[in-house]
DNA sequence: AATGAATGAGTTTTCATTCAT
DNA sequence: TATGAATGAAAACTCATTCAT
């Protein structure tokens, strides 16, 4: 995540020694525990506190503000998200289209699904932040993670690799979205994910695939 | 839209007289300027009611609560949303499916677009709302008007369907939403919008067409 | 009730006609109903109007404002039971000091317990109503129909009958009044209320009788 | 005070510290002032905890709802009362029953009286307070105190010592409260208790005094 | 005369943030 | 450094009363 947060957001210290580092850790964990018990009206950096087993001062030694935190809370999670996705990528390298695009669809969809409740509550806790940065910063290594992986297919020679890989990754975030968020019937999910492989790979192959 | 509301979200009373509706009207339409200019968490049913030039008490005659109010104005958008797709579905039956996909795309996207920040707003003020009702009474009148365009269909014969409309209508709703909440360049987005046309049409093509 | 009613607590204005006495009924059986159900808090105009089937502008006419309402059903309420103890009074002039005691206690007893949840909720409606006058008065027209009926006991002669008179006017409605509040037992009650005639009578015989 | 309140009208926290201590009892203070000088329906939190000269959000964390003190306020002064009435009970083992009578009407009057404008605004504080847990302690505390001191009288052995006991409370407590009520002249006040010393007294004799 | 929509001051309650200990 | 009591502005919501129709 190279993209400078908004200032006023920066966490006010960085974590540095064990404790803290676990701190930290503990009010994360509790933030996600709150918005999936009380939901985001309910999120009160006391209630938070309480559960992390900290007091609020000691939870405002590490964020200075309710917004600090949930964007930091943010970047965390993207930041996982992404490792995730770009490793996959770089684990595909040189492989046929087919075989990218599978194991691209399979790693966004399982790590936004595995636990849809906190991806729910994410999205939640994000609404009102000024997050764009993290969002783009966030899209970003995608697009490079995805990018370079599709130059490397054996298979495909595309004539303008970034919108197609642009427009390719807007759909597939924005389809796993719609489908967990309209709460859709699991095999309805897992149709629904194969038929966005052959979707995204009718199109690859119509554009140099 | 058949889906019975949650009760405790029901308007308290249906406006009737033509006060009534104008005082209505206003204040759906101050919910949503007070959205664009403060924001969510400024959202305040007193702060609307200024806005609305009516008292909250009035106010409080229309919506039993705040939910009510967001309840009601999330129901108005989508209803309009879908009366609008649904009347380029109907205006569309017998058409080749190229143009069909066109058409759906074009609407949705434009009635998603041309008030992007409205959409944005409608979308943060849905947050923690029990609007799931809502959004499965619009998917159903999309599922039926679209299936029932592309069943008229003169160049195409799909086997199942259903699930082809609706891995259809995931695809082009989720790809809109993200390609508008991450604030794309314009000519992106002109440009990502023909390739989601393209898109769906080799799908279609590969699954009967 | 010979007490002029502190003045802004009159009712706008008598009820004259059939139709505006079936109204201000409406209006005590409403205002006793929401009590019941809704409890003193939830008491509103707009409720007991509701209710009454009449709307709060009607109720307005008749009741200037909400304290007037209240204070009219406290006076007829107490107006009533004064009717009914003094029946019973003037019926039991000249029989001996045994019965009229009893008949006394039974005829209080009676009317405050035969609706208990009434009773109760017009008390709890009194609360912070300037209602003295209303008490002041009925306890003299009380003191009044005891009095004349203790003075034709044929079998006492009390040196003090004022003071005999009060004091057991106090015991009796004090005892009935804790004996309902503490939601006693019904066995418990009954043999309490013979504990207080024997009680009454016991005083009585040292005094006179 | 043996029973269980209400958990929902349970204190926020029990205050533990020699501060808190202080902030609740200026805020018991307060609440009892501002009955008196403002009446129970401007019993507002605000003006309690203006005149408590602490924060809004202060009481708060004493009493999660306006209820709770309310609730709170009453159990203190039962406690105070029965403790009271205990005393005197304990001290007066083994005497006359005349000296016990006297006694328990004397300590139960003047409690009652020396601040009788408290004692009517806490009646009135308790109004739609559901404090039956808290009554019924107190009365099963005064039941326990006074039947000992009775069984302890040399000059008495009664046939039924609880019913006559439970009369004796409910007769004197009754009356108490309906003197006061209904704000007799003084000298009428003394001259009425001492008639109700009289009456309780040819009430014991009559039953095994 | 009857209606009931409109008013807005007033109420309870919450919660981010500070700061004395 | 950690704590958590205290703060008070701000929020949602109510309801007696008025007055145009």
């Amino acid at each position: 995540m190279d993209v400078a947060a908004p200032r006023h957001l920066n966490p006010r210290k960085r974590p540095r020694q064990a404790r803290s580092t676990v701190t930290v850790e503990a009010v994360f964990e509790a933030t996600i525990q709150v918005l999936l018990i009380e939901g985001v009206h309910r999120l009160t950096t006391t209630r938070v506190a309480e559960r992390a087993g900290v007091s609020v001062g000691t939870m405002y030694q590490y964020f200075p503000h309710k917004q600090a935190l949930l964007y930091a809370l943010n970047e965390r999670y993207l930041d996982r998200l992404a490792d995730r996705v770009e490793d996959v990528c770089l684990r595909h390298h040189g492989v046929s289209t087919a075989i990218m695009v599978e194991a691209l669809v399979t790693a966004y969809w399982e790590a936004k699904t595995e636990r849809s409740d906190v991806t729910r509550v994410l999205y939640s806790s994000a609404v009102e932040l000024d997050n764009e940065a993290l969002i783009e910063a966030f899209a970003r290594r995608m697009d490079r993670a995805t990018t370079a992986m599709l130059a490397t297919a054996p298979d495909a020679d595309y004539a303008d690799l970034d919108l197609i890989n642009a427009t390719l990754l807007s759909v597939i975030f924005g389809t796993v979205r719609n489908v967990f968020e309209r709460n859709m019937p699991l095999t309805l999910q897992v149709e629904i994910r194969k038929q966005l492989v052959a979707m995204c790979l009718s199109y690859l192959k119509a554009a140099g695939g």
